[in-house]
Order: C-alpha cells, then structure tokens, then sequence
DNA sequence: TCTTGACCTTCCAGTGACAGGAAGGTTCAT
DNA sequence: ATGAACCTTCCTGTCACTGGAAGGTCAAGA
C-alpha cells in the first residue's frame, strides 16, 4: 500500500512516517514508481511506533523497543525495566507540575482582576 | 557588572542570557571593552524571567508579561487572565500525564518482568 | 486524448529554547 | 610575562516533527 494508506491505517502522518524512515525506524519496500510500498508487517510496526510515542518514549526508546519486540530472545525485565524508568519519569513530571498548579493558583486567587494596576501576579514574578 | 555576575544573580546560564538579548528581551549597556553591562533593573527582569519561565510561560508569554510588567497603567485583569489561561493548560497536562501514568503502570503491573521472553507490555503496544 | 485533481517524490527551512564548542580578545593576579 | 578566568561572536546541534516548493504519477471523467 501507499504511504497514505499507511498513513491512514496507522494514524501517523506522512511526514512523520517519512521521518522515520529518515532516521532508520522503519524500511519499506519502492514500486517501479519510486512510490512507498507498505506491507501489514510496516502498517502493525507503525502502530507500535504510534503507540509507544503516545506513551511517553522519545523516538530512541522506541528504537530500542522496537528492537526488543523483533528481539524473540530478550527477556521481558529488559522491557519492564524501561518501562518503569519511564513510569518514574513521569511522576516526577507530575509532581513538578502539580507544584507548579499549586503556585500559580495561589497567584491567580491572590489577584482581584479588576481594571486597576496594582498585581500580585506580577509583584511575585518580581520578587519571588 | 558582567555577564557572569548577573548570570549568578539571577540564576539564568549566561548562554540564556545572551539568548534573551538575541531575541529582543534585554538590551543591558555596553562597555568599551564590548563586554555587556548590567545593572539592578537588567538583573531585576532576568529574575522575572527566570521566574516566570520555571512557571511554565513560554518565552513569548514571558515577553507579555515583562510588557504588562513595564506598562504601570495595565489592569491587573489582564495579567489574571494569562495566568488562568496557563493554569488550564497545566491542569491538561496534569490530566494528560495522570492518564498515561495509569495505563503505563497496567502495563508494568501486568509483565512479570522475568528471564523469559513473552512481555504484556509489547504485546500491549503491538496491538493497542 | 486531454485534463483535472489527488496522490506521491525529494529537498530545504523553520520550530522552541537553548547548549556546546571553536577562535579569539580582555583582565587580573602572580 | 604568563596563565587562568573571564568575555566576545559565530556556527552547529538538539528533538520530533511540520510546512512548503517544485515536480513526477495515476485514475477518472469530458
């Protein structure tokens, strides 16, 4: 199939199937028209790729993932293990977060939003 | 003061520093040797940028928020709006990650994490 | 047969917010 | 006089795409 299938079947688009081919995510076959050639096999790799983008691993983890998929050897603690490096990575961001909401919340209450000039908001971004 | 004075009283790397001029946040003085010159205002905005940065604003905000900052006649209404409109946006974020957070650990939970080599977790992110 | 429109191709540039490093000038203490 | 610790500009790289230009291909309709 073409790469707007792909696209389509995988709901990633062109351009960032395109990219992945670029940087050696993936490898599909050319017709004699110099046109992209899917197979499922490309189409089932794409969503994997989709999937674990949308879960957080950057582009290399999902090389790597990847790998330890076609991998039939490889142990599952190796792909838990990345997992939960992740999973902790996630709730620091979080809790950086959370703290942040927090901050900002106070700012926001403190300010009487009216039309005069005078804001907390902007005397704590000063001094703070 | 130099550069790297006014890099450690504001906390900022003297790279960002420069950056911020670059694009049109700063202008301190310069001397005859050519090197940058800080004063107590220059380090009083970097601060603020500092701050308003770690906040979660983007540059571009930040850029607004020093002008609201300068401007003694704006309403405090304006500043109040930027910030609920950020505090949405990291609540997203809060929801975002708390989601991906929770399918994650269902994941990590459900892989037994062993010597062999089946994994629910790529299976997961095979078919999911 | 011609044309139109939807595909597809490659290549180049831009994003945001810096960080790293090269090559060279300045200042200060020894 | 020398060396370290500053400072300068300029160029490149990061991450994960996205947009666009210029042009080739294909299938359907007039």
């Amino acid at each position: 199939m073409n790469i707007g299938e792909a696209s389509g079947r995988s709901g990633l688009p062109a351009k960032t199937i395109r990219y992945y081919e670029d940087i050696g995510l993936i490898r599909p076959d050319r017709g004699d028209n110099g046109y992209r050639d899917y197979g499922a096999d490309d189409v089932h790799k794409l969503r994997f790729l989709h999937r674990s983008r949308s879960l957080g691993f950057s582009v290399e983890e999902c090389r790597q993932l990847l790998a330890l998929y076609e991998d039939k050897s490889r142990a599952s603690a190796d792909v838990k293990d990345m997992a939960t490096t992740k999973l902790t990575e996630i709730d620091r961001k979080i809790r950086e977060l959370t703290e942040l909401r927090r901050t900002l919340e106070q700012l926001v209450h403190a300010c009487h939003g009216n039309e005069r000039p005078d804001c907390p908001i902007l005397e704590e971004l000063s001094e703070g």
